[in-house]
DNA sequence: CGATAATGTGTTTAATTTACACATCTAATA
DNA sequence: TATTAGATGTGTAAATTAAACACATTATCG
């Protein structure tokens, strides 16, 4: 019989057997971390807290909690989101886990993180202290531990995944002019857009739903005020296909 | 003081109050399952084992194991391959992580699910018997558990990672015709590509090296053979963009 | 040596992306 | 109320990319 024979350890076992398996091999804490992205002044944002670690009390990191035993996964992001900002229909979506062995000094910590992206004004938060702050994404130079790999981490899939999911629109209030909608893009990507060509663009996709409305309060001439169209987007969507590297 | 204010629980704590918590929490098993493809008789096929548990004895299963505390996720994932075939310079991503409550009987285990892409004739399986076998995945009917779940996003994540980057390769023989390369990528994306464009969009990306070979035994005119120019590629891979739902 | 079956190649058309300029409208100010 | 400032709103031409499509070439097999 050779090494290859082990599926989750022996060959030919029970149920049971199992089960205490899994009960004796339960050394590693699992978390989640969310990255948190907002957009306001035009500047892409991630919710930050100070480390509630005495030692590291000048550090700031991401929002995380240790996953209860009976509690799933994603319920475990959305009660960490809930908690601190109120929630409502917030985008949440898993990009990656983290399981080195040496990354947290309390012990071994498995690590999956979330992404999500609020509207920072629809969504105040329950504590405006210094525990808990919006920190410009420019700005950010160091995490508590490897909060910074992860953070990078989820930036990157930011950028790669609002160009080819509508997830952006999370990000801005419900109704939104098109200038807001460039401005977010060019924050998320780091880039100018042409305008012109970045219009052209959104309405041929043709799921910008014209609400008759103009912005108020704009010391120019207002622009008109849209709503994404997240049913007729489920329709129409299209099967991400060409090859390119 | 609201219940804002927790981060991984109270507030202020230290150190080594933060471990005993972790201590306490360990409550969740860690798994890693891999969804290994290999391409062969120009089909795309994953590697399957017949499940040790004697209940289940009908099943198959992917390859899984669970993390031991001492080791890194990846490590994991790459043990569990090692073990399975011998191992050489394979491909292998992280993909998702499962964590609902009720997906294993055994208890409570979060499953990191990896996938990899092995050349299946310089990868021979140290055992052919009935445990371990390539199977089609034309006719993936069930499999343990939630794995068809696993295996279903694992396939789709390959459906577009592989037009994205250049994993494909991995699939193949170090030298190998185009036509090779299109059989595999139409098995991958399940549909009919032009041999005439698909020929001209690899040529124009310009990371083929052309061996000054031929296939051999072939029943009909052999075609040349090429190496993927993977330094090259690092040099000059493109960064994804265009807005496009 | 002819038949077979796959390789290898180019052009035309359509679709998409990029670059680019000017009139219009509203608010603010004089 | 007229002027200005500053942003909105729109179209076209050029370039690039993708899609559709056919025939000569070459090695093997009988």
């Amino acid at each position: 019989m050779t090494t290859a024979k082990n599926n989750t350890s022996g060959s030919a076992k029970t149920l049971k057997g199992l089960q205490s398996e899994v009960e004796s091999t339960k050394r590693i804490a699992l978390s989640v971390d969310c990255v948190i992205f907002g957009f306001d002044e035009n500047k892409l944002k991630v919710l930050l807290i100070r480390s509630d670690l005495k030692k590291y009390h000048d550090t700031f990191s991401l929002l995380g909690d240790l996953v209860k035993p009976e509690e799933d996964l994603d319920a475990s992001a959305y009660r960490i989101l809930k908690q601190r900002t109120g929630l409502n229909d917030l985008y949440l979506e898993q990009v990656h886990t983290f399981g080195e062995v040496g990354r947290h000094p309390a012990g071994r910590v498995v690590t999956v993180a979330y992404c999500s992206l609020i509207n920072v004004q629809h969504h105040k938060l329950k504590s405006l202290d210094n525990e808990l702050h919006w920190h410009e994404i420019d700005s950010l130079k160091e995490l508590l531990f490897d909060r910074k790999k992860i953070f990078d981490h989820c930036y990157l899939w930011l950028q790669k995944r609002v160009q080819e999911h509508p997830l952006g629109f999370s990000l801005l209030p419900n109704k939104f002019s098109l200038r807001e909608l460039q401005n977010l893009y060019e924050a998320i990507l780091d880039k100018k857009l042409d305008r012109r060509n970045f219009r052209k663009k959104f309405f041929s996709m043709d799921f910008l739903i014209d609400m008759g409305e103009e912005e108020q309060n704009v010391p120019h001439r207002p622009g008109k005020l849209y709503k994404f169209d997240y049913e007729k987007y489920e329709m129409k969507k299209k099967k991400w296909q060409g090859i390119d590297f």
